[in-house]
DNA sequence: TGCAAACTTGCAGTGACTGCAAAAATATCC
DNA sequence: GGATATTTTTGCAGTCACTGCAAGTTTGCA
């Protein structure tokens, strides 16, 4: 291992999902999600079919860029906030999970756009993937409310997150001139408060 | 076409379909979900490959009983339920949908539940076909709210509402002894009074 | 340099899903 | 009751996502 705390290796890893993720993403835009193979996505990235498949369970999970690490992490960042409720501990961890996403990925995001711009029931199917993320970051909900791991409340808080962000990049895609991370916070904040009212409708007004 | 509102035609439709999801289902209680082929299943309910994809999209689709009316007729329960607030059409579109169900159907009910019980996480899955259902309900609950069509309101209220009643379902399948209709009660119940605040945990209290 | 571990690749196979056109079943009209 | 139009079922051929396996290649480490 190099004196780094990244060896050559986890530098090729890297840069061969990231190169899978973006060929996914520009074809995609380019042509439909649906009108591109895995072969030639593969081909783009200059890698094999196979080793497609090592890095992303399916394809869909290349269209979001799904990553092993992003429920541990999202769970660690939960139990990492502190004396705030349980909300708000999720809450901050999706605006700084996407915060990073956008700065560290912002040609992706826009690629993404694009894509989702044509076919937004994408979004709906991709997300279907992310079943043992939300366990985790369910469990680490769970331990911050003091409820048993299996209550309702934390499975419904994190299952209720996810569709949030969805439908805030799904709104994102279609409007423009509206910065993502709002979009989230508003729809985070739709769900704290209830959805029992539905919010007055002001013409022009915000959102 | 008969005097009775239903022909020869629509009987043997309705009884096909029915078979596919019954054999579907009972051969996936049985060995697992993904140990089943569409072939096996067609043979069960003696049809060919051919017509389970003229009856259901995809496999997963057979697996809830995917209806191409679900969605159309949610949305008109929504828009007849008279003198209350969007979100308490939607609640009541829910718990009367899930009560059909449970008595025209409580035996494929019964054969999902056993199906759930090995594999939770076939839902997250399954549920992500109901794109365009969504969609429908989503039109019907922002109509009701004056709100525009792709307000964000309408259509965070019908996806959570979908996560809420998969998180029932989930527990349901797993937890002996409750009743599947509270258990989605429930759930809307806490997304109607808002994710903020973690509910207190008595012990051996109603979960 | 040499060994071990991790990563990539090709291959062969399974199975979901689609379009198409012919055959079978059902509805309609006289 | 029979001819005809409409629906539904079916078989077939084909595409493509995805998997396990075993061999080849690259990287890490002593």
């Amino acid at each position: 291992m190099n004196q780094s705390g990244e060896s050559l290796r986890d530098r090729k890893k890297r840069r061969t999902r990231a190169a899978l993720e973006r060929a996914t993403l520009r074809l995609s835009a380019e042509r439909g999600f649906d009108h591109v193979t895995v072969e030639e996505i593969a081909a783009e990235a200059d890698v094999s079919v196979r080793t497609f498949f090592n890095y992303f369970a399916s394809k869909d999970d290349a269209l979001i860029g799904a990553d092993p690490e992003t429920g541990p992490r999202m769970a660690e960042r939960v139990l990492a906030a502190d004396g705030v409720t349980p909300f708000e501990a999720f809450r901050a961890a999706v605006l700084a999970e996407i915060d990073d996403e956008l700065n560290n990925a912002r040609d992706l995001w826009l690629l993404r756009k694009d894509v989702l711009m044509q076919r937004p029931d994408l979004l709906v199917r991709a997300f279907a993937s992310s079943a043992e993320a939300e366990q985790l970051i369910g469990a680490a909900v769970a331990q911050r409310s003091g409820l048993p791991a299996d209550h309702l409340y934390p499975r419904l808080l994190v299952a209720a997150g996810t569709v949030a962000f969805r439908c805030a990049v799904t709104r994102w895609a279609l409007d423009d001139e509206v910065a993502l991370g709002d979009l989230i916070s508003e729809a985070l904040d739709l769900l704290g408060a209830g959805l029992a009212h539905a919010p007055h409708h002001h013409e022009g007004g915000p959102s």
